[in-house]
DNA sequence: TCGTTATTGTTCATTTACGCACATGTAGCT
DNA sequence: AGCTACATGTGCGTAAATGAACAATAACGA
């Protein structure tokens, strides 16, 4: 049964009782529509329609396609009403791809927006591989640094979060503060990654010799764990020092310790309203951020 | 959401993943399969699937049409398989329409017909008009006389209807015999109709004068039921006469007063097993019937 | 790291399907 | 009877959809 366009054109035969009727209706010359009919019996090898001067009167098979066709038409105009309608409005699931540490400032805007629009199911997901929204991965991806050039990728500036190297008051008062000259006498917190792509993780590799990195962390969470638990000295997102007054700057903030966050969307999916809408929210949420 | 061939291909992406496979699948060149998705979701204003190098996945509009897609698929498989399977077995309904006088013949042979095919619904109509096969209003149609050359129409001999002047015996009590010159002074039973087709009521219209014709009818059944009642002589099958012995012939039986009886079906339906079934039923069964 | 394979995407020649015009036939109405 | 309106059916030229070939890119494995 290949060619369903054949098969609508007999539902509208069916329909109508007429070749001329169907021709109209369907928008085409009715010669296609007597081709259609002819090509579709001899197919199937038994006769649809018997033809005479007032029309085509379908057969007991030509009432069982009107019956299967007509719901068959149905579905495919709520269908299309549906795929047309959806990417207007708000439903179904959203999933947001995010650095991990972002999570704090993250839930509760999400949270915000779920509450403007309840009917959205939302997925927040972090791990260490990268989702490619090209697959479907996701709809939106919050990331840092400057991608790789994904063409069919649309990347729009986020924010930029300030880093800060920052030590707990515990450990301060066990090692003393931090100045230009006594770096090797200090314990570090860093990056699991050889060469890692953050300008601040490459400072600290530059700057301290490996053997003063006494722990390494994959995930940026795990480094501030780490920090306050007074494993040593560490990179944290400045509002997140805000959170708690056990953090001490240890050196003046440099140019480098500065990382951009980006909001990426697939081209595809960009100008959907879920997606506008939430990176819409996303943007004036972020004025209410810490993050400057 | 006309052009039901694109959302087929559509769904075979959906399902396969791959335009390749879809273009496989559909027995089409790839280049096809993509022109079709392009146009739809052109057609739509919404993305069906998002494009990778590892091929096509579907988004949420691309996973509905999936949805109601496949279940169009199997509806028209089944649907196909039913209207071939359906020329070879004998159910639903067969219409068949005939001379009402026949009934006494026809009844019976129908019900034996029904015995060996208990799913077949059968109507049996006989009216004035006459039922037009072409329109779908019987399948198989039992008519007298030489029919105008309906080109659609396939038309087989049946079997030749010996018809019989007679009256009952009372009538016969009263009036006495029929003879060449006493025609004046009988009473005879006619058809309502000024200029009939039948050759033996045309006999009659030319041999008695329509002054003796003291009963007319439009139906074979009153002409039988008028000449049982003894209201005159009139034309009665030689079966039917048979079947009691109340009738008496009047004159030995002429050329002109047998009519032969057409087996008609439509070309459309002809080859059917439902048609070729039942007319070869009737074929074998007239066999056994009294008409000789 | 470099082929290999399996994808998508684009251009151009060709086939196929379409629309047009005309013929034909039927039903209904004056 | 004849006229009108509406139906199916058919041949022919054209436009549109298709297929073939080629290009490009990404994932995979040795």
């Amino acid at each position: 049964m290949d060619n369903w366009d054949e098969i609508r054109t007999a539902f509208q035969v069916a329909r109508l009782g007429t070749v001329s009727g169907a021709a109209e209706a369907l928008g085409v010359h009715h010669a296609t529509v007597i081709r259609h009919i002819d090509a579709l019996e001899g197919r199937l090898g038994a006769k649809l329609f018997q033809r005479h001067a007032r029309g085509y009167t379908a057969t007991e098979a030509g009432q069982d396609l009107l019956a299967v066709a007509g719901q068959t038409d149905d579905q495919f105009t709520q269908l299309a009403s549906r795929i047309k309608g959806r990417g207007d409005e708000v439903t179904g699931e959203l999933i947001v791809t995010s650095l991990g540490a972002l999570s704090p400032l993250l839930v509760p805007t999400i949270a915000d927006f779920q509450e403007r629009h309840p009917d959205l199911r939302v997925r927040l997901i972090s791990d260490a591989r990268l989702f490619r929204l090209e697959y479907g991965e996701a709809h939106v991806a919050i990331r840092a640094g400057k991608l790789p050039d994904q063409p069919d990728n649309i990347v729009q500036p986020f924010f930029t979060q300030t880093l800060k190297l920052v030590a707990s008051k515990g450990y301060v008062a066990r090692f003393g503060p931090l100045s230009g000259d006594n770096v090797g006498e200090h314990r570090f917190v860093g990056s699991t990654d050889e060469t890692p792509r953050a300008p601040y993780f490459r400072w600290l590799n530059e700057t301290v010799p490996t053997s003063s990195i006494y722990f390494r962390a994959s995930s940026m969470v795990a480094v501030k764990e780490a920090v306050l638990a007074g494993v040593g000295i560490g990179f944290v997102a400045s509002w997140d020092q805000d959170r708690t007054d056990d953090l001490v700057e240890m050196l003046p903030p440099l140019e480098d310790w500065t990382a951009k966050i980006w909001l990426v969307t697939h081209m595809d999916l960009h100008r959907t309203a879920k997606v506008q809408t939430f990176v819409r929210h996303l943007k004036e949420q972020v004025a209410s951020w810490p993050v400057d």
